[in-house]
Formats: C-alpha cells, sequence, structure tokens
DNA sequence: TTCCCAAACCGAACACTGTTAGATTAAATG
DNA sequence: CATTTAATCTAACAGTGTTCGGTTTGGGAA
C-alpha cells in the first residue's frame, strides 16, 4: 500500500486518536506505534504530519483547552470573569485527566493561550487592576487551576484515600471514598478560588489607584520564617516589598 | 569486577547522584545507564537496590520534601503555620526545578508526607478550624504550592518572555527578562498566598463553630456561568451548597 | 581452616521507545 | 503522456527500562 486516493490521515484525526488513546491509556500508554495501529497505519507516516511527538501532544493540549472561557469580564466584572475562567479552566482539565501530567511538564506552544492571557489581563486592568497586579492575579489563578487539576485528576483517587479515611472514621463505606475525594478536591478547588478573591478585595479596596499602600495586608501576612531565603533574582526581598513598589509601566 | 571488599554503592549514594543528573542534565536526561556511569557502576547492579526508577525517584522526591517546615503552627498561629509551610515547601521545589514535572506526574509514595499532612491538619485543628475546613484548607494551600511551582520552575523561564515584554514595554533589556519573570513568580506566589489567607479571615470570621454559615462570602463569590457542569460525584452542586453542609464528623 | 552461601557486581539480551533514510506507488500537474 | 510531488511503506538506528544468568568475593558456620 503506498499512496492512497484519499488520504488515511490528517492532523486533526491523529489529535483526536492520540487524545483518545491517551484518554483510555495514560500518557504513558501513548506510543507513536500504538498511535499508528489505531489509524491503520505504520508509525512513520505519522512524521509527515508532525515532526515530533510533543508537537503533536501539543496540539492536543490547545485541543483541550480550546474552549476556555474568558468570556466573563465583559462587563468590568473583574470576579466573574475570573471565577468563569477558572471554572472552565478546571473543568477542561478534568475531562483528560491523563493530559494534566504533560501540561505541566513544560512550556507548551504559545499562540491561543497568548490570545486568553491578554483578554484576561486585559479585563482586569480595564476593571481597574493596575497592569502588574493583573498580570500577578492572573498568575495566581493559573497556579490554583493548575494546581488543583495536578493534585486531583494527575495523581490517582486512591492515593489520598487514607487521609480522608483517618480524617472521616464515620465514613464507612471505603468504596465511596473515590467520591468523597472526588468532592473534597472540588470544594477545595472552590474555597480556594472564593477565597483568594475575597482576599483580593480585602488587601486592595481601592484597586483603581496604585499609589496607595496595603500596610494592614502585609502586616497580617506575617514574616517569613528563615530570613534571607527569600532572595530571589532581584536585589531586594521581593516577599516583604510591598507588591507595588516598582511599576514597570506608567 | 566483582563483588568489591566495601559495596560500591547505596541506595543515599544512588539518590545523591540521581539528584544532581537531574538537576544537571533534566528529568529526561536521567537514564539508568548514565546515572550508573556516574557511579562508575553498570546499569542493572542499580537493581540491587531499585526494583525500579520510578522507586528510586520517589525516594529523591522524599529527600527534597524532607525539610519542609511545619513547625509553624505551634502557638495556634494557624496563618503563620501556612504561611512558614507553604513557603518552605516552595524553596523545596525550586531548589530542584527540573524535579517538579515528575513530582506533578503522580502520586509518590506517601509516608513522610503524611506525617506532615497530619500535623498541618491538626495545627488548624487545634487552632479552631473544623475538620472538613483544615483538610480543604491545606489542600488549598497545596495547589497553590504546587501550581506556582509549576508555572514558575517547570516551564521554562523564556516561555512567557513574550508576555513579560508586550507588558512592559519600556523593559527594554531583554537579557534581564528571566529576572523579572522569577520576581513576578515570586510575587505572584506570595501575593496569591496572603490574599487566600485573608480570604479565609473574610469568609470565616468566627471560624471557631462550625454551625454559622457564611451566606455573605458564598454571595459574593458569584454564580456558576454554565448551570450543570458543575456536576462532581455528590449529587447536589457543591459549588453552590454551602461548605459546611455534609459534616463528615461530628 | 575450610566450606558454603549469599551479597554485589557484570555481560548479554529482550522488548520497547522516538525518529530517520530511502524506496515504492499513486495522485496531481504540466 | 511525462514528471513531479505527496502519501505511505520497510528497515534500521540509537536509546530506554528491565531481566536473566553468571562470576567473583566477603563473611559466617562447621
Amino acid at each position: 500500500m503506498a499512496r492512497p486516493r484519499t488520504p488515511l490521515l490528517s492532523r486533526t484525526r491523529i489529535q483526536e486518536a492520540a487524545l483518545a488513546l491517551v484518554d483510555r491509556d495514560g500518557l504513558q500508554g501513548l506510543s507513536m506505534r500504538k498511535l499508528a495501529q489505531e489509524l491503520n497505519v505504520q508509525a512513520p507516516s505519522l512524521y509527515s504530519y508532525y515532526r515530533t511527538k510533543e508537537e503533536l501532544l501539543n496540539d492536543v493540549v490547545d485541543r483541550i483547552t480550546a474552549n476556555i472561557d474568558v468570556s466573563g469580564f465583559k462587563d468590568g466584572d473583574w470576579k466573574r470573569g475570573l471565577i468563569v475562567w477558572a471554572r472552565s479552566y478546571r473543568d477542561a482539565l478534568a475531562a483528560h485527566p491523563n493530559m494534566v501530567a504533560f501540561i505541566a511538564s513544560g512550556p507548551g506552544r504559545r499562540e491561543e493561550a497568548l490570545r486568553r492571557a491578554d483578554a484576561i489581563h486585559g479585563g482586569l486592568v480595564s476593571a481597574g487592576w493596575p497592569a502588574r497586579l493583573a498580570t500577578m492575579i492572573g498568575a495566581s489563578t493559573r497556579y490554583l487551576v493548575v494546581g488543583a487539576a495536578i493534585n486531583s485528576f494527575a495523581r490517582g483517587f486512591d492515593a489520598d484515600a487514607r487521609v480522608y479515611q483517618d480524617r472521616y472514621p464515620n465514613l464507612s463505606q471505603a468504596h465511596r471514598l473515590p467520591e468523597l475525594a472526588a468532592e473534597i478536591d472540588n470544594d477545595s478547588f472552590e474555597l480556594a478560588l472564593r477565597a483568594f478573591i475575597a482576599g483580593l478585595e480585602v488587601l486592595y479596596p481601592d484597586k483603581a489607584g496604585a499609589a496607595r499602600r496595603p500596610e494592614a495586608a502585609a502586616a497580617s501576612a506575617g514574616q517569613h520564617a528563615k530570613a534571607g531565603s527569600r532572595a530571589s533574582a532581584g536585589a531586594a526581598d521581593p516577599s516583604r516589598a510591598p507588591l507595588e513598589d516598582h511599576t514597570p509601566e506608567r
């Protein structure tokens, strides 16, 4: 069999088969040969469409994250925008748990993700947040979503079973532990998201002006334990420095 | 060469060499043969000490996370405890960025991690938090730390360079972008941590009693966008249900 | 001291991986 | 109809984690 009248493959078909295989057999279960077999083809044929396995997986990630909803910032309602975005982001990852490890494993291609980041940043800025804080809020929210996805979906649900079992002794039916774990994971994510947003309102009651400093907030956060260990790239200790110190843009 | 007078290897020596190799060449750069070569030994010899590569890597993770500080909960100061824990956790991951991808890739062994989880849970409970909320707060904080570590260390710093560059146009020296990225990552983590804790205080002003419900807080978090998509294991929608609804223990 | 066993290492090999080179065939193009 | 080009193939390479069986030796028992 050589060149067929109509191509057997296409990037889309390959993506779909790859995602299905990962969903079924896990990330480790995806090999180019197994993927080719699923498509009734030999492995090297795939390399006419993708130069590398990683390039293919990045497209799969794009496909997964394509429907993330960043439309909630419309009427200047940054809280709703953030919540809608974070939830739909998490939902997208939850739909394909076996892909989470890859998503976390390195910088993928940008492009679509960059456009979303711009939408979020723009939404926050037009709601009154200074640019630098907007960047940080976007990053923080991403931390939350990705961290929650990893701890909830990437790890098997049974992993933390002992924790829940020890902690909730009157839950006698061990077979319901996965359900309980999923419920706790979900509630934890919601708690983290809501507390984070509520905290933003407390720390920055007058977010419109970047001049004022939230002294009380910084004080309530306490000091770092080991002084000096918090050194980062810059000269000053950023954990102590007020967040608005250096305003890189005007 | 066969059996030497004194063993050439030991689990500790293997762990150290493996970690050094990962730090130097990345997670992909660690193979059993290269590791053996670093130890002046042949690859199969390693299997006398570790039955699998994954088992070895799990021990390396244990080694990395061994010094995480959970001592901050001592005087019932849960805020300090949480901050000290989260920062030392993040510091531990930051010290070995190439290991973060593995840590995120699945459930490792427990044991030591479980003891730490118990310390944290105990610290929160003895500070007045109900057990279920304590579990959720611990999980949320872990989300933050792991998410921040992945977005900051696992992905290369240059990944988000375009974002920062576009966003801070007056930063003309492109070579300082990695420093700026590290600084923003650090500040974002600190912001997330402080906002989360401040938000907890707002959402649960009377954490000592688990009876009262934070209606205002739940309302301020807004509604979910797509109704029905938030379905989890349980029957009811947990994002709407107050967090204290089902109290699995009394 | 001698005997023996188990400890500690090694060589060879298996099944698998991502990927490349080059051949083959058919479709598309002039 | 001739030629190029596109789609697939076979064969192979270098590398992976891991297992099997063998070789030598150190340490405890007779």
